[in-house]
DNA sequence: TTAAGTTCA
């Protein structure tokens, strides 16, 4: 593991546990020291492992979690980042024999470097060897995560425990969750379920699971210092800076460096130009300050710099998204600023518009932002807002992943599991019914569901990708114009968005001629996408070639990777492997018979109209369609909304294919007016 | 006259 990911829990590290009480904007830290643990030398690793095992906050615990797992069928867990908890309760739970018999404990995690590292570290606290009696399962290793295993498996049969953890994090894949081990928790009365999460919503997890007792464990942590400012700030870019500043004079370098969240990439560069505006403004007369930028889609060759050591009389100052929350941890940081924002996706069901949105952090997020402090040493975190919002406003603002995204895939998914009556599915917090009515219109127009919403014979072969319906359809309908090679690789360059491209703000004009180049001869941005995938297989997958053409090497990797689970499923759904290069209109053909319920036509003023929900929308300045040709009709992969309503990942089709494609859902009348005259 | 956070399958 390389240690830029977060440690597994129960990392040695000198334990304090902390409490914090905020008076009035002042912040008082408790704290409870507990004695350093020494450890005698001449024990074997192993041993050590054993005896660091107990000194784990979780540990003294041990008894008293196992009977209460054996009095109640669900227990809430709570327990901080740092307890122990996600390593020692499943061995616990081995060591007391849940596992006799072959049966299995599951622990579930939402992001996959968590899923192999926790995995890794309790198989070599067990001594045993990784994928043996401890295991994980991931995309491209093993076959799936859990939400696919109830697949095979609905009612989890091979399982004594499930544990759901990181709960508080409310992602799609534990609200989907919750909803399905409930419902199993009730005929399955042998199945132990454990729902661990931060502080903040065990009352929530408790009410919904039937008043299911909190178990509390503390965790540790050094203790971190919390600053409110007196009022919410305005411009809370330029004080984040002028924070930032204010400490790096007035705190010696070798003090600690200095970590800022902030929303996005454009925002990271504009705070990144001012500090060093500011920095050359001063002069010799202070330290050296090493900004290093971090967000997910920097490319990795600069991503590097964050994990190098500070130098000696130097500080660092790392500008970052809220990727450095969770999926990152960078050593040596001492001062966290947070502005209290981020960016979240929104997804409007009535317009099937996707936008990104500058929202309040939660209060989960908040407290995980300022724990980055406090990894190494007593930390400090200054936030840019007010006790009273921190203990008033946050959570008001946080709304679960579920009810602001496309329920498409998620819908077709239940429905392969055999849960029909969605609008019924015991969701703790339900999604707003019109998202789901949405996606139920959606998977009918594919053909995925029949009139009754019952999965038909395509919904099945669709609901084996693990894709987006409109791609997978796209795959389904390719067997019948023989290029399902083709079109494998345009969902797997579809399905990871935009982030193929590189452009950095030096080289611009470079940049967007290297991708001209993959438009050329060709009608939109699907076949452009297949182009630079087929392309970059030609060089043997050169690193190389990607530099010279401003393409993500990172991202190409991943499409890849992909690109070959695709390659399997097809053959587990029986469609054979067809190529038809030379083709472009059946690729097209394919393409539109996914896409097709996301049709546009071009107004006389030059903008599009959507044909079946009709809005007004333009072709987004990416695309290759967006300058040279002005297509009359397309097909989108998707809306989105920043300064305008945009269509992004154009082709150009012919309007006769959507009635011969859909004749059930466009008919003759739709498309014969082929310029419209007026709005 | 212009470009989106981070995860996951």
């Amino acid at each position: 593991m390389p240690d830029a990911y977060d440690d597994v829990e129960g990392g040695d590290q000198t334990e304090v546990i902390k409490a914090e009480t905020v008076v009035d904007g002042v912040n008082l830290v408790e704290q409870e020291e507990l004695s350093v643990v020494q450890l005698p030398t001449a024990k074997t690793a192993f041993e050590k492992l054993q005896s660091d095992r107990k000194t784990l906050p979780v540990y003294p615990y041990r008894e008293e979690l196992l009977r209460a797992i054996n009095d109640h069928q669900i227990l809430i867990i709570v327990g901080e980042t740092g307890s122990g908890k996600t390593t020692q309760i499943p061995q616990y739970l081995h060591e007391a024999g849940y596992t006799s018999r072959g049966r299995k404990i599951g622990c579930t995690q939402p992001r996959r470097v968590a899923a192999m590292s926790i995995a890794a570290r309790v198989s070599q606290e067990m001594g045993v060897k990784l994928g043996h009696e401890v295991g994980y399962s991931i995309r491209f290793e093993d076959y799936g995560m859990l939400l696919r295993e109830f697949l095979g498996e609905p009612d989890l049969a091979s399982y004594s425990v499930l544990m759901v953890d990181e709960a508080h994090e409310r992602t799609l894949s534990t609200d989907i969750l919750f909803g399905l081990v409930k419902d199993i928790a009730r005929f399955r009365p042998d199945l132990k379920l454990l729902i661990s999460s931060a502080t903040l919503d065990a009352e929530k997890f408790s009410d919904y699971f039937d008043s299911a007792p909190i178990f509390k464990i503390p965790g540790r942590r050094f203790p971190v210092e919390i600053h409110y400012t007196k009022a919410p700030e305005a411009d809370y870019l330029d004080a984040a800076i002028v924070t930032a500043l204010q400490i790096h004079v007035t705190h010696p370098p070798g003090d600690g460096d200095i970590l800022i969240f902030l929303t996005g990439q454009e925002e990271i560069e504009i705070a990144e130009e001012t500090l060093k505006h500011k920095t050359r403004g001063l002069g010799s007369k202070i330290a050296e300050l090493i900004i290093c930028p971090i967000y997910a889609n920097l490319p990795t060759e600069l991503q590097g710099k964050i994990f190098e050591p500070t130098p000696e009389g130097a500080r660092k100052v790392v500008l970052a998204t809220n990727i450095a929350e969770t999926s990152l941890t960078i050593d040596g940081i001492k001062y966290v600023i947070d502005p209290g924002f981020v960016k979240m996706k929104s997804y409007n069901p009535r317009t099937g518009m996707e936008s990104l949105l500058v929202t309040p952090i939660s209060k989960a997020s908040a407290n995980q932002r300022a724990g980055r402090s406090g990894r190494t040493g007593p930390g400090k975190c200054f936030r840019l807002y007010t006790a009273y919002n921190y203990y008033n406003d946050l959570d008001d603002n946080t709304v679960p992943e579920i009810q602001r995204t496309n329920m498409a895939n998620v819908v077709l998914s239940l429905k392969s599991l055999g849960i029909n009556d969605l609008l019924n599915f015991d969701f703790m917090d339900p999604p707003p019914s019109e998202a789901l009515l949405k996606a139920l219109e959606l998977l009918y127009a594919l053909s995925a569901l029949n009139k009754q919403g019952e999965l038909t014979k395509v919904g099945r072969r669709m609901a084996e990708f693990p894709l987006d319906p409109m791609l997978s359809k796209m795959i389904v309908a390719s067997e019948k114009y023989q290029c399902s090679d083709e079109a494998i690789s345009i969902a797997a360059m579809l399905s990871i968005g935009n982030s193929i491209f590189y452009r950095p703000k030096d080289k611009q004009v470079h940049a967007d001629n290297a991708r001209s180049n993959f438009h050329m001869g060709n009608v939109g941005d699907h076949l452009a996408l297949l182009k630079v995938y087929n392309s970059w297989k030609d060089t043997n997958f050169s690193t190389q070639w990607c530099y010279e053409n401003y393409i993500q090497v990172r991202s190409m990797k991943r499409a890849r990777d992909i690109r070959g689970q695709l390659e399997g499923l097809l053959e587990r759904v029986e469609i054979e492997k067809t190529s038809n290069p030379n083709d472009l209109d059946a690729i097209k053909k394919a393409i539109t018979s996914g896409f097709f319920p996301h049709s546009a036509k071009l107004q006389k003023n030059g903008s599009y109209r959507t044909v079946k929900h009709p809005q007004t929308v333009q072709i987004h300045p990416s695309s290759g369609l967006a300058q040279v040709l002005i297509p009359r009709w397309v097909v989108y992969h998707e809306l989105v909304l920043t300064s305008k309503e945009y269509m992004r990942q154009v082709t150009q089709i012919k309007p006769e294919w959507l009635v011969e494609i859909a004749p059930h859902y466009y008919q003759l009348k739709d498309v014969e007016d082929h310029l419209v005259s007026k709005n």
